[in-house]
DNA sequence: TTTAAAAATGGAAGCGCTTTCAGTCAATTT
DNA sequence: AAATTGACTGAAAGCGCTTCCATTTTTAAA
């Protein structure tokens, strides 16, 4: 029951090993259409499939990239992991894991030890400093996705959260918006800061800041449990710092009654595929996910063809999308 | 550059790599705790992490499972590998790839190239007796999910899907619904057939039958396109295959200034997040995505151990989840 | 003290593959 | 007839690791 080897096809195509190895790698020494065909058809009479494992210890890797996720569910994660996958490359993998904190370091572990050359963390990385040391001994370059982090320790890809924050604010404030209500999941990571920076210092602009700020789980159920309080606040508008909770909070408006836009303005952040498929469709702040996941699968391949170079970020560009949630206070 | 490996973790703790592997990997030989101390420094401060592909080259693999779905953004698959991921062993890898119909063969190779063990199929085999002489040549168990195969020739996990159908067309028959429109993807995967097949003979024992069937692109887009159709129709209700779709549906009706369900009664089918997040929340046929997944996993692991044992197939009931979004015929 | 048994460790084979290299043999070319 | 070329083989090294077996060292029993 063992798997057939380059052996079992030598032995049966009656040439080399060495022949068998040159000919399905298509390199080395040149070698007549009727042993090419010989072994082509051993090949596939037994089904052959190199082992990569074996393959590997050899000089030519191709290259592995791991990618770290909070999640699969998340429509931002999956989106990122589509646009990596689809524009991967033909020789190089992807591996894909989802990692809750405490096991940042086993799913880093497993990666390396797999063989992955690079890694991309799409999460907030706790202990930076110890994770820094082990990849960089390792001489494993990694990269981030929307964290802060030294910018001379690594490739980074970065939007332009403070703006999205600021984008939100300035709307809301045309629209004669006055008590904004700023909502907010209770594990904030750098980039939400940055958006709620944004937020916050344009509305200090207008003298201004949050009739009410309101956390809860990152989640279209903790949006939902937020809007008791919300209605409290008796706020004309609010800034839901990610859609889905944005959309549990429109689902909890609903419920109480509470009109769209009419009573109260809501603005989300992210602009997934459901945004503009609420009733009301949702305002929100649109990210190029599928571009960024191609700029961050493209910047750390980069990176492997050239180790030293100095490290980049890059920088994305996003953009309100004014829909049907938000409208002049009345 | 070269990684550092055992041999460098040997030398730095001044003992043989026999030693380094066994204590590493604690089992073998016993070993003073002296030696051990030293090996596990040494391995510390050179940042050691074991190759696996030399290592899998040796009797002792660690079991690789191969899955292959469709999309990383179709929420049902989402839950499917978090699902997977969040009840695998330790021991167990997950490798997960995105595939097209086109690059099927390519996923399977690339994947059996890298040492998958078993193969977990969330999308349909175009070219299903291909894929399974190769596979059974190669002895790589695999399982199919939610599609037609034959019963003889892997395990399979199922759901009740002609059950599913037929509920939908219970309830609506229920509410008193005469005029029921189907709208369906444009590609029916086996299930899907199911679930259609279920909602159609139900309703054929009510003498009745789809005032119309509209067939779009399996997504919100495609949902949200059938609308006009679907007024037209002058149905009192509509089965739209998924949730995916029936949420365009809503949207579209929305649109058009129609009441959900006061107008006309939808229903979906999955039961995904955000099924009880619409306005209205929507009904919808529930499956256990979270228990699918795990006893898929399951499944191929105990395949795996007994490669012998007769296939077998996993059935899942489905539920009804009665929401908003149906009600009684005016 | 001798001796046998137990404990601790090193040596080396081998996993499946790629790659190199010297060399064989036949078919061409000069 | 000799030299060249093309097609190929066989052997061997080496990738990093595990594992079996032999050997050395220590400890305890005789």
């Amino acid at each position: 029951m063992r798997k057939t080897s380059i052996k079992d096809v030598a032995k049966k195509a009656d040439v080399s090993i060495a022949a068998v190895s040159q000919i399905l790698n298509n390199k080395g020494q040149r070698f007549s259409d009727h042993t090419i065909e010989k072994v082509l058809q051993a090949r596939d009479d037994l089904g052959y499939v190199p082992n990569s494992a074996a393959r590997n210890l050899k000089g030519a890797h191709n290259r592995l990239i791991g990618i770290i996720v909070p999640s699969f569910r998340m429509p931002f994660f999956a989106d990122i992991i589509q646009s990596m996958q689809d524009n991967a490359p033909t020789d190089v993998n992807l591996v894909f894991l989802g990692s809750t904190d405490d096991n940042l370091q086993n799913a880093i572990y497993s990666l390396v030890e797999r063989g992955a050359q690079a890694l991309i963390f799409g999460k907030p990385i706790p202990n930076r400093a110890e994770v820094n040391e082990f990849l960089k001994k390792r001489h494993i370059p990694y990269l981030v996705l929307d964290q802060n982090a030294d910018i001379n320790a690594q490739d980074m890809v970065q939007t332009n959260e403070f703006t999205g924050g600021s984008l939100v604010a300035s709307h809301l404030l045309s629209l004669g918006h006055r008590k904004i209500a700023l909502i907010l999941p209770n594990k904030l990571t750098d980039n939400m800061r940055q958006r709620r920076a944004g937020f916050l210092d344009t509305l200090s602009t207008a003298n201004l800041s949050p009739t009410t700020i309101i956390t809860a789980t990152l989640s279209k159920h903790g949006g939902l449990a937020t809007v008791h309080q919300l209605i409290q606040s008796q706020s004309t508008a609010a800034f839901v710092l990610n859609d889905e909770m944005a959309i549990g909070v429109l689902r909890g408006l609903a419920y109480q009654n509470i009109k769209v836009p009419d009573d109260i303005s809501i603005v989300g952040y992210d602009d997934t595929d459901y945004a503009e498929f609420m009733i009301p469709t949702l305002t929100t702040v649109m990210q190029p996910v599928l571009d960024i996941g191609k700029a961050a699968l493209n910047m750390i391949l980069r990176r492997l063809d050239h180790p030293n170079l100095p490290f980049q970020t890059a920088f994305f560009d996003v953009k309100l999308v004014v829909r049907e949630s938000t409208g002049l206070v009345k």
